[in-house]
RNA sequence: GGACGAUUAGCUCAGCUGGCUAGAGCAUCCGCUUGACGUGCGGAAGGUCAUAGGUUCGAGUCCUAUAUCGUCCACCA
C-alpha cells in the first residue's frame, strides 16, 4: 500500500472531496429507527439575510463536534437544519433593495412586496447553508427547514389558535415598545439600554387658581404635550395642599390635575412628576388609578401628530427643542440639567425606542412561566454551564407578557379576523370567511404579523411533524442538546423551553451548552461598523477547516467569550500537518497487504505496552470529558497525546525496529503504529473531520468511512501500568542527559559513552536502544557501584537511576558545581516540604492513604537524588 | 440598585469533583541537514495563581470580604 502522499498537507485539496464522499453516503441523514438510540440537535436556524460569520462558525463547530462524537458512538444522530425568516432583519433588506429603484414597500402593496421576498429568499437563502457545509457541518440536510415552510405555518398557526382558546393570547392597548424607524412594536427582551448623555428639564407648572405652581423634571419635554397630571407623594408635606388641585399646562393652556401616587420619590428632582400616561409605562399605571386621561402624541414615525398643536409634523427631536426654546421664552424653563440615563435602543436598527401606548397581541406569560421554571429548577434540563440557569431563572420569574405582533408584512401573519358588524374578533385554524359570532361576512384579517421568535419558539418541534403525531417526533423529540449563544437565552432558548412544555408536555431538550461570543484579538465585539470582522470562510481557505474548528474549541471554556487570533488558526493548520506527516511516516513503511488490527499481546515490547496504555487513558478520559462537554479539555489531551506521545516518543521510541532486519519485530511494531494511529484518527475525528477521514481512507480499514466508524472504547487488557512506569524511567535518562548535552552545547553527532546506575538494570538493558538513538549514547553499561574515576565525568541523576557520561575537557568544573548546587537546593526545598508533610501527624492519619505512600515515595526519591548529587559534587569539589 | 463573570508566564488562555514540583499556544533565547515533518527536532528562560482573612493534614481550586475590569437585568421622572 506504500503511497506517496505531499510533504504537506493541503486542505483546500480535500474538504470538498471529503464532504461530496459523507453526503453521497448518507451518513449525514438519520432516521426513526426504534433498535438504535436517537441523538438530536437542532441548529439554532441562520438569518436568511445571513452571511456566515465567526459566531456561526462557533456554534457550528461544537453541534458538529458533538454530533460526530455521538454519531460515532453508535447513536442515531440527527442535527437538523434550517433557515429563519428573520421579519424585521429580512424586510429592511429588501426595502433598501427597493429604495435603489425608488420604491417603497407601500408602492408594491402587501402582496407584490411579498412576492419580492421570497424572490429574495430563493435567491440569497441558500447562501448561508452553503457557507455551513464549509465548516464540515453533518447535518442532515434533506430535512432542512425554513420558518416560514408549510410545516412552520401550520405549527406557528396551531400554537396561536391554541393560546388563544386557552385565554393565554390576547388583544390590549398597553404600553408597548415602539422603533419609529422600524415601524413597529418591538418586545420588551429587543430593546437594548443604551447610557446616553442627555438633560434633565425643570419645568414650571402654575397652578390653576393662581396661588403657586410646580416645577416638575423631564429628560422628555416633547412629552408634555400629552401630559394628564402631576404626580406628588401622598406622604410629602410639601405638596400635601395641592393634591386634588389643578395646574395649568404650559404651551397647551390646559388643566391637568395633580394626584397623590407613591410612584412619585420624594427625594428625587422636586418631587413632582409629569404624568404621560400614553408615552410612559408607570405613567400608564399611575394613569389608571387615577383615571388619568390618555393622550398620544407621537404618531408611529415618532412625528407629532393633531395632539401637537403647533409642534404638528415635526420630528420627535425637532418638536423636542422647539418645545425647550418656547418654554425658555415663555419663562417656563427653570433650569437644565446634564442627565446621564438609559435609553431604550431597538437591537435591529439601533434607533432610539418610543414607548408607546398601542392595540397589540399579548401572550400572558405567567401560566407558561411556571412550568418553564420548574423543568429548569429540577433539572429536567441542564444549563452547561450551571451559571445560566440563574440567568434564565431571573428572566422567567420577573418576565412581563410578551409583546407578539408586529407591524411588518414580512412573517406568520396573524390568524384573526375583526367582525365590522360586531366588532367579535374570530381566530381560527383554518382562514374565516364568516364571523363566528354573528356570521357577518364583512370580516377583515389582522394585518399585522407575529415577532419572529414567536415561530423559533417552536423550532425544537416544528422541525419534527409537529402538531402531527409523526414517527419522527416520537422518535427524535424531546431532544438532546441545545448549543448557543449566552446573548439569545431569553431571546429563544427561554420561549423554546415554555412552548415544549406547553404545547408537548416536555422540555425542548436536557442540555443546554453555551458558548461566548467571539471577539477580535483586542477583546472588542466583531462589529460591521468597526470592520473588524474575521471571515471564517476566508480562515478555511488560509489555513483548513479543521484549523479553524480546532482554533475555535480548544483554549475555551463554556460560555466564557473568546477572542479570535490568526495566529493559533496557523498554530492549528501546523499540528493538521504534524499528524499528517506522522501518517505519512506510517504509510510509507505499511505494505499491500498490512491491516489494521493489534500483534499479539505476547509480542508486545514495551514501548508498545507504554503507548498502547497512555492511549488506553486517554481513551476514557476523553470520553469522559465529551460527556461532560468539556471539549476544550478532551481536545486539548487528545492534542498533547498525537504530539508528544506519539509523534515526539513513540514513533521516535519504533525506528531502531522499523529498520531493523528482524521481521517480527518490525511487524509488531509497525501494527502498533497503524493501531494507535486509527485510535487517534478516531478520537480526534469529531474536531478535525477532514484530515482524520483523509488519513483513514488511505490506511488500512474496515468500513466505508471514518465520520460512521467505531468511537474507541477503553479496555482492561490494555492497560500496562508496571510497563508504562519502566518505559518513564528510560525516557527521564533520555530527558536528563539531552538537558546536560545541549546545557553544554554538545551537538547529536558527538556521540558519548553511558554508565548506569540503577535499581531497575533490566528496562535499562532493554532500552539500551532507545538510550543510543534518542540521547546519543554510543555504548550504554550497567554499573553496581559509583564509578570510582570521575575525572571528566558528567552527572546526572533521575529518580530511578544515576547516570555518568564521559565527556572529557566539555567539562566545565566551575558552571557543573554551579548547576549541581542549584539542583541540590531544589531538591533539598522538595524533600524539606515532603517531610513536613510526612512528620505531620494530621497529615499521615487524615490524609488518604494513597496520598500519604505518594508522598512518602517521592521522599526516598528525593533522598537518593540528593545522596547522588552530593555524590557528584564531593567528586567536583575534588576536580576542582 | 440586583445578579454574574474575569483577575494564573511578555501576550492570549486551559487547569473538571482541593493532593501541583502550576500547563498550552504564540513571542523570546540557545543548539540541531537526528533516514515523516524546519508548518520540524532537542533544550532554556519566564509565575509569591489580584489583595486580605478563613476552612482544611493540604487551597490556583472551597468560604468571606476588598480592589480593578467586563457582562446581563432592573430603573427615579
Amino acid at each position: 500500500m506504500a503511497r506517496e502522499l505531499p510533504k504537506v498537507y493541503e486542505p483546500q485539496q480535500v474538504e470538498s472531496q471529503i464532504y461530496d464522499m459523507w453526503q453521497k453516503g448518507g451518513y449525514f441523514h438519520a432516521e426513526a429507527d426504534e433498535s438504535k438510540k436517537p441523538f438530536t440537535i437542532v441548529m439554532p436556524p441562520p438569518n436568511v439575510t445571513g452571511q456566515l460569520h465567526m459566531g456561526h462558525a462557533m456554534d457550528a463547530t461544537l453541534q458538529d463536534t458533538l454530533i460526530r462524537f455521538k454519531r460515532m458512538q453508535g447513536y442515531n444522530a440527527l442535527w437538523i437544519p434550517g433557515v429563519d425568516h428573520a421579519g424585521i432583519a429580512t424586510q429592511i433588506k429588501v426595502e433598501e433593495e427597493l429604495r435603489k429603484e425608488g420604491l417603497t414597500r407601500y408602492d408594491l402593496g402587501r402582496e407584490k412586496f411579498l412576492e419580492r421576498v421570497w424572490d429574495w429568499k430563493q435567491k440569497y437563502g441558500n447562501r448561508i447553508v452553503e457557507q455551513q457545509k464549509k465548516l464540515g457541518a453533518s447535518c442532515d440536510w434533506d430535512r432542512a427547514r425554513f420558518t416560514m415552510d408549510e410545516g412552520c405555518s401550520r405549527a406557528v398557526r396551531e400554537v396561536f389558535v391554541s393560546l388563544y382558546e386557552k385565554g393565554l393570547i390576547y388583544k390590549g392597548s398597553r404600553i408597548i415598545n415602539w422603533c419609529p424607524h422600524c415601524v413597529t412594536a418591538l418586545s420588551d427582551a429587543e430593546v437594548e439600554y443604551v447610557d446616553k448623555p442627555g438633560h434633565l428639564w425643570h419645568i414650571r407648572y402654575p397652578l390653576a387658581d393662581g396661588t403657586g405652581e410646580v416645577v416638575v423634571a423631564t429628560t422628555r419635554p416633547e412629552t408634555m404635550l400629552g401630559d394628564t397630571g402631576v404626580c406628588v407623594n401622598p406622604n410629602d408635606e410639601r405638596y400635601k395642599d395641592i393634591v386634588g388641585k389643578k395646574v395649568i399646562l404650559p404651551l397647551v393652556n390646559k388643566e391637568i390635575p395633580v394626584v397623590a401616587d407613591d410612584y412619585a420619590e420624594m427625594e428625587f428632582g422636586t418631587g413632582c412628576v409629569k404624568m404621560t400616561p400614553a408615552h410612559d409605562p408607570n405613567d400608564f399605571e399611575v394613569g389608571l388609578r387615577h383615571n388619568l386621561e390618555v393622550i398620544r402624541v407621537l404618531d408611529d414615525k415618532g412625528v407629532m401628530n393633531d395632539f401637537g398643536g403647533k409642534y404638528q409634523g415635526m420630528d420627535r427631536y425637532d418638536a423636542r427643542k422647539a418645545i425647550v426654546a418656547d418654554l425658555e421664552e415663555q419663562g417656563y424653563l427653570v433650569k437644565v440639567e446634564d442627565y446621564s440615563h438609559n435609553v431604550g435602543t431597538c437591537y435591529r436598527c439601533h434607533r432610539d425606542v418610543e414607548p408607546i401606548i398601542s392595540a397589540q397581541w399579548f401572550v400572558k406569560m405567567q401560566p407558561l412561566a411556571k412550568e418553564a421554571i420548574r423543568v429548569v429548577k429540577e433539572g429536567e434540563t441542564k444549563f452547561v454551564p450551571e451559571r445560566f440557569s440563574k440567568t434564565y431563572m431571573n428572566w422567567m420569574e420577573n418576565v412581563r407578557d410578551w409583546c407578539i405582533s408586529r407591524q411588518l408584512w414580512w412573517g406568520h401573519q396573524i390568524p384573526a379576523w375583526t367582525c365590522a358588524d360586531c366588532g367579535h374578533i374570530t381566530v381560527s385554524r383554518e382562514d374565516a370567511t364568516v364571523c363566528e359570532k354573528c356570521g357577518s361576512h364583512n370580516i377583515q384579517r389582522e394585518e399585522d404579523v407575529l415577532d419572529t421568535w414567536f415561530s423559533s419558539a417552536l423550532w425544537p418541534f416544528e422541525t419534527l411533524g409537529w402538531p402531527e403525531k409523526t414517527k419522527d417526533f416520537n422518535y427524535f423529540y424531546p431532544t438532546d442538546v441545545l448549543v448557543t449563544g449566552y446573548d439569545i437565552i431569553f431571546f429563544w432558548v427561554a420561549r423554546m423551553i415554555f412552548s415544549g412544555c406547553e404545547h408537548t408536555g416536555k422540555t425542548p431538550f436536557h442540555t443546554v451548552l453555551i458558548h461566548g461570543l467571539v471577539r477580535d484579538n483586542l477583546g472588542r465585539k466583531m462589529s460591521k461598523s468597526l470592520g473588524n470582522g474575521i471571515d471564517p470562510l476566508e480562515m478555511i481557505d488560509k489555513y483548513g477547516c479543521d484549523a479553524l474548528r480546532m482554533n475555535m474549541v480548544t483554549s475555551n471554556s463554556p460560555g466564557n467569550d473568546m477572542r479570535f487570533f490568526v495566529e493559533r488558526c496557523e498554530a492549528m493548520r501546523n499540528f493538521a500537518n504534524k499528524l499528517w506527516n506522522a501518517s505519512r511516516y506510517v504509510m510509507m513503511n505499511l505494505s499491500e497487504d498490512s491491516k489494521n488490527e493489534l500483534p499479539a499481546l505476547s509480542s508486545l515490547e514495551i514501548a508498545d505496552k507504554w503507548v498502547l496504555s497512555k492511549l488506553n487513558t486517554l481513551i476514557a478520559e476523553v470520553t469522559e470529558n465529551m460527556d461532560r462537554y468539556e471539549l476544550g479539555v478532551a481536545v486539548q489531551k487528545i492534542y498533547d497525546f498525537i504530539w508528544d506521545t506519539y509523534c515526539d516518543w513513540y514513533i521516535e521510541l519504533t525506528k531502531a525496529r522499523l529498520y531493523s532486519e528482524d521481521a517480527g519485530r518490525k511487524q509488531t511494531a509497525l501494527q502498533v503504529l497503524t493501531y494507535v494511529l486509527d485510535q487517534i484518527l478516531r478520537l480526534l475525528h469529531p474536531f478535525m473531520p477532514f484530515i482524520t477521514e483523509e488519513i483513514w481512507q488511505s490506511l488500512p480499514h474496515e468500513g466505508e468511512a471514518l465520520i460512521v466508524a467505531k468511537w474507541p472504547e477503553a479496555c482492561q487488557d490494555l492497560a500496562f501500568k508496571a510497563e508504562e512506569s519502566l518505559m518513564e524511567s528510560v525516557m527521564d535518562a533520555i530527558r536528563a542527559i539531552r538537558n546536560r548535552r545541549s546545557e553544554m552545547n554538545v551537538p547529536p553527532s558527538k556521540k558519548a559513552a553511558l554508565y548506569v546506575l540503577t535499581a531497575k538494570p533490566q528496562v535499562f538493558q532493554e532500552g539500551e536502544g532507545f538510550i543510543q538513538r534518542l540521547a546519543y549514547a554510543d555504548s550504554v553499561t550497567l554499573l553496581d557501584k559509583e564509578p570510582e574515576n570521575l575525572d571528566g565525568m558528567v552527572t546526572c541523576a533521575t529518580a530511578d537511576a544515576k547516570l555518568y557520561i564521559p565527556m572529557g575537557q566539555l567539562v566545565d568544573v566551575a558552571k557543573e558545581l554551579e548547576r549541581i548546587a542549584k539542583e541540590l537546593d531544589k531538591a533539598r526545598k522538595n524533600l524539606a516540604s515532603l517531610e513536613g508533610k510526612l512528620s505531620n501527624e494530621k497529615f499521615t492519619s487524615r490524609a488518604p492513604e494513597n496520598v500519604v505512600a505518594d508522598i512518602r515515595d517521592k521522599a526516598a526519591k528525593a533522598r537518593d537524588l540528593i545522596a547522588s548529587l552530593e555524590g557528584s559534587e564531593a567528586a567536583m569539589k575534588k576536580l576542582g
